[in-house]
DNA sequence: TCAATACTTCATTCTATATTTAACTATGGT
DNA sequence: ACCATAGTTAAATATAGAATGAAGTATTGA
């Protein structure tokens, strides 16, 4: 029990490994390679590392071809890397829009049921900046012009609301420290998006792809840039 | 924002660390002695771990005569040591009270807003037993004869679960690897004993203290022995 | 078939940091 | 005023386990 706790607080707990865990935290699965050359350490030493994740069952692999796919091997382990990043302190909830100074957006992924990563963040943005939603002393709400906005978008608010679970509300992007939208209201716009073919889900981790048709309304609708 | 993750986990993953965490993990807060002892290691090495997870402030003390009390300075602090907890295989889900075979109950807490530790297992145990509550494929269910006895003991079924949240779930509680009462019922349950002077909060810690009263209801209607 | 890439294995070296030893301060009880 | 208890600090030592170096296997592509 203890030392079942033990170890798995000190396999996390190396420099090179957290650091490893942090890479993955986006979502998407990354070879051995990338991982060394992310993580800056040898090829040697990333295999070391990497057997230990696996053995641990923390991580698990799929291979392809001479590569080697590594990801989280479930929820629970991406649920400790990021209670653990929420420890580092949080920046202030910000209703500017910053997109314009961003790089180009690289992935995004899901935050379990809604949309997070480098698009959930920019969306949330762009819903505030156009006055959909609007943010009250660290809530979010939706605005009436937001109202008629969801419902011109296909997404029923009513039926969001009655969800058993919270309607709309703020979650922190952990890589991107910046906020999204999570909540009911934020699965049904997830849902809408995949239905739309703007989307598409990978088949073993949190990584979405977005489709050329996404990356065309994504600009066209909320001036994210892909 | 990389390195302060590192940080974290470097702090937490150190074998001797992790077990003051783990210790730490049932809501009291301990002494620096009690915490060598309990973690198997000298004083003065146990004043080193001390001080490097209060910088950090991942815990934080409070001074009481000679005495210096640690606790996890901050809820997300539990959230990590739990969610790796959680990375422990999970044990059945088990129906059967166990509450004969249990050593004294030592103390009980709170997980956030519901009832866990030995009491609130004992208690599910007990709810369980009486049938008040059933076990229905790893979820729980309230009997037609729970229902009577819900509102016997004060608590409007149907105002909970209009809450915006979970009605109704089982909850692994880490420490004891066994399942308590969550959902909305659970802190409906949590605040009618609070109301009701069986139990109280302590200043600073998910703790509960039993009171005298509480312990002579805990025994007359669910058979715990505080 | 050959060379390049992706990754692994194992023996060796190295180093960060946990632990120990020893000497110290602060508080409380008698 | 005394001694026991609680906790800290600092220097010296020990050691786990991370990184490295050298040599391997497996897969792809040309």
């Amino acid at each position: 029990m203890e030392d079942q706790f033990i170890k798995a607080a000190t396999l996390i707990g190396d420099a090179t490994r957290a650091a490893i865990m942090w890479t993955l935290l986006d979502g998407r699965a990354f070879t051995a390679t990338e991982l060394s050359i992310a993580v800056n350490t040898s090829p040697q030493n990333m295999s070391m590392h990497l057997g230990k994740l696996l053995e641990a069952n923390l991580l698990c692999v799929e291979k392809q071809g001479r590569h080697k796919y590594y990801r989280f091997s479930n929820k629970e382990v991406a649920y400790v890397v990021e209670a653990m990043a929420n420890l580092i302190p949080k920046p202030e909830i910000s209703s500017k829009s910053k997109i314009e100074n961003y790089p180009p957006i690289k992935y995004c992924r899901t935050c379990y049921d809604h949309l997070a990563g480098k698009i959930g963040v920019a969306l949330a943005d762009s819903l505030l900046e156009q006055k959909i939603i609007i943010e009250k002393s660290n809530t979010f709400e939706i605005s009436t012009e937001g109202e008629k906005w969801f419902s011109d978008f296909g997404i029923n608010i009513e039926d969001a609301k009655k969800q058993k679970r919270i309607f709309l509300k703020p979650c922190l992007d952990w890589s991107e420290r910046r906020y999204h939208i999570a909540g009911s209201i934020g699965t049904f716009l997830l849902n809408k998006m995949l239905e739309q073919d703007w989307i598409r889900r990978t088949a073993n981790s949190r990584a979405i792809i977005i489709t050329g048709k996404g990356e065309k309304e994504l600009l066209k609708n909320f001036n994210v840039v892909v």
